[in-house]
RNA sequence: GGUGGCGUAGUUCAGUUGGUUUAGAAUGCCGGCCUGUCACGCCGGAGGUCGCGAGUUCGAGUCUCGUCGUCACCGCCA
């Protein structure tokens, strides 16, 4: 070892010690007569000294070394005439005897510092630089030690973590896949897995009733702050369990890690809302729990006033922000802008003050008479001292615009605190959603996902209705999680393929291999997946799992630290029978 | 695919209605001084293809168009 100590574990019960660190150096401070350098590693900082009446040599040594050059240096543990509390090893310093410099390093383009001066580029970029900062530094820890309390509570209910193939066979539902040339096979491809889900089903009928796999998967789709084209799923799949087992079980992972890396036990059970309902109360079905503001629809009460725009709309809705009514004209307009943005796409906004001086003001004071604007209010919890907001319009569309402008209030008056966890499953979603630019039916979670038992009549007569054994898991208005008890039975599937628009070659041909293995003792089984990046940089508090991922892309699938993607030489092209055409 | 923001010293940014000699600030960097600093301090210095390309104009960092890069949102993401 060229060191015998940690930047980060000195302390003044090391005094007198000789000692030899090992690090980056994160600053120095040249006095003249004495020069302090701070030495880094990802466990600390110590203060190394070198002084001037003491060895000249070894100081003016030292006064020539720059920011981030890799040294070690050999030296006595004293205590601190001046001591800085500030630092874990504020109290002590190294008195330097021996300085070797094992690597010089140029001025890195950005300040290596808690709060870096760098832009995102320039970090992406560099971003060998940018995680030897404490934050990045930290994320990637904690992505760590999640993983790692995945891996024990999982392993300590009898799961087994079992690798799958990364190249496999594109398939044509859902998102678009990555692909890979065969150079054995000219004109033949694999695809890069979307999640391993028909292999854990597999793995299901091999008889490893409790899987689970931490795991790469890939999407070729537009990229976001929450979005990357190859990500992290925790995979899982049980054996003969019915959607409740499943929802207990990963309740208790979910549980585990907020007490591991949280802190907090969670009392209770996780609250359970059907699709339908959530929709209902939050507008979305991944709704942001920790605040109430519940969406209330009042069509019956505002419609037939006289209002025409009222009159004329499917659905009148609206939120109550309680204490909002000391909003003034300039905000309400804001907000008005706000929902009236083509993102959001509402017509307009109708508010309504319940003034704490009893008065009752509104957009609409008009066409309503006060008791009116009472039955709204009533309707929608609001007292004194609140405002109402209300939209207009098209039912889902308007129910859209409210779950947007219910997260701008909760953010407006400050109901999102970060270190609370507001946990749910949302369940019984559709089965079916109708494309409208296909005209056909596809499956709103995958198509191996199987229908409520209850609702099974309901492909003949109304297939959009039928409720799916599907469920999520959201927390704090993050989709974290979600899985299905999936089709185990041959004749099903193919039904299901079919209600998809497949013929029977079709789907043969895309998914045979799993109807032929239902033929050979499928057991029931069902499972989950949980977004990894996701839910570290929720817990890490922040939404873009870049920050959490060692290597991210940007949002153009760019990594710009390596270049890539990259041009092919033609001889790897002729290799693998491709021609590029130029669009 | 669509909408919008941004692009000016190494870095983060300012730059007024298109017009004042040499395009500024902070920080970083380099040099000098300094024996208790820890955001060290003080003095001095270097550092610019104003993303790129056209256009309008007597004159463009500033206006227009295109293009590239980047970020956010919509579509998309079973």
């Amino acid at each position: 070892m060229l060191r015998t100590h940690t930047c980060g574990e000195l302390r003044l019960s090391n005094k007198e010690r000789e000692v030899t660190l090992c690090g980056w150096v994160q600053k120095s401070r040249d006095l003249g007569g004495m020069t302090f350098i701070d030495i880094r590693d990802r466990y600390g900082i110590t203060q190394l000294v070198f002084n001037m009446k003491t060895d000249a040599g070894l100081c003016n040594k030292a006064r020539k070394i720059g920011r981030e050059y890799v040294i070690s240096a050999t030296g006595t543990v004293k205590e601190r005439s001046n001591k800085n509390l500030n630092i874990s090893t504020g109290e002590i310093e190294i008195m330097v005897k021996e300085l070797k410099v094992l690597n010089p390093s140029e001025v890195p383009p950005f300040t290596i510092e808690e709060k870096t001066d760098g832009g995102e580029e320039l970090r992406m970029k560099y971003r060998y630089l940018d995680l030897r900062r404490n934050p990045m530094k930290n994320n990637i820890i904690l992505r760590y030690e999640m993983a790692r309390e995945v891996r024990k509570y999982l392993d300590s209910i009898g799961f087994i973590e079992i690798e799958t193939p990364v190249l496999i066979k594109s398939t044509p539902e859902g998102a678009r896949d990555f692909v890979v040339p065969s150079r054995l096979k000219a004109g033949e491809f694999y695809a890069l897995p979307q999640s391993p889900q028909t292999f854990k089903q597999l793995l299901m009928i091999s008889g490893f009733d409790k899987y689970f796999q931490i795991v790469k998967c890939f999407r070729d789709e537009d990229f976001r702050s929450d979005r990357q084209p190859e990500f992290t799923q925790i995979d899982c799949e049980m054996s003969f369990v019915e959607r409740d087992d499943i929802l207990e079980t990963f309740e208790g992972l979910a549980k585990h890690l907020f007490k591991k890396i949280k802190k907090f036990d969670y009392e209770g059970t996780f609250p359970r809302l059907p699709y339908v309902e959530v929709i209902e109360k939050y507008g979305t079905d991944k709704p942001d729990t920790r605040f109430e503001m519940l969406v209330q629809d009042i069509t019956e009460l505002a419609k037939g006033k006289g209002f025409k725009i009222f009159d004329s709309v499917e659905y009148i809705g609206g939120i109550c922000a309680k204490g909002g009514a000391g909003y003034s004209r300039k905000q309400l307009d804001a907000l008005t802008d706000f929902v009236r943005k083509p993102q959001i796409g509402a017509n307009g906004l109708v508010y309504v003050k319940l003034n704490s001086d009893g008065t009752v003001k509104s957009s609409v004071d008009k066409f309503f008479s006060r008791e009116d604007l009472n039955k709204w209010a009533e309707k929608m919890n609001g007292v004194t001292g609140d405002v109402l907001l209300i939209l207009a319009g098209e039912r889902t569309k308007t129910l859209f615009a409210l779950s947007k402008l219910r997260l701008e209030m909760g953010k407006q008056l400050k109901l999102m605190d970060k270190d609370t966890f507001a946990p749910l499953w949302i369940v019984d979603f559709p089965l079916l959603e109708w494309d409208e630019e296909n005209q056909r039916y596809h499956a709103m979670h995958h198509p191996f996902t199987s229908a409520r038992k209850d609702d099974h009549h309901l492909f003949a007569t109304d297939p959009g209705k039928i409720r799916a054994n599907a469920y999520d898991l959201v927390i704090n208005g993050v989709e974290i999680g979600g899985g299905s008890i999936r089709i185990h039975d041959k004749q099903e599937q193919a039904e299901m393929f079919r209600h998809l628009g497949f013929t029977k070659e079709e789907a043969e041909k895309q998914f045979g291999f799993l109807m032929n293995a239902f033929q050979y003792g499928a057991p029931p089984h069902g499972g989950i997946a949980f977004g990894f990046d996701r839910w570290v940089a929720l817990f890490g508090g922040s939404n873009s799992i870049r920050d959490y991922m060692a290597f991210p892309k940007n949002t153009a699938g760019r990594d710009i630290m390596i270049d890539t993607p990259s041009l092919l030489s033609d001889e790897q092209l002729k290799e693998l029978s491709l021609k590029v055409v130029n669009k």
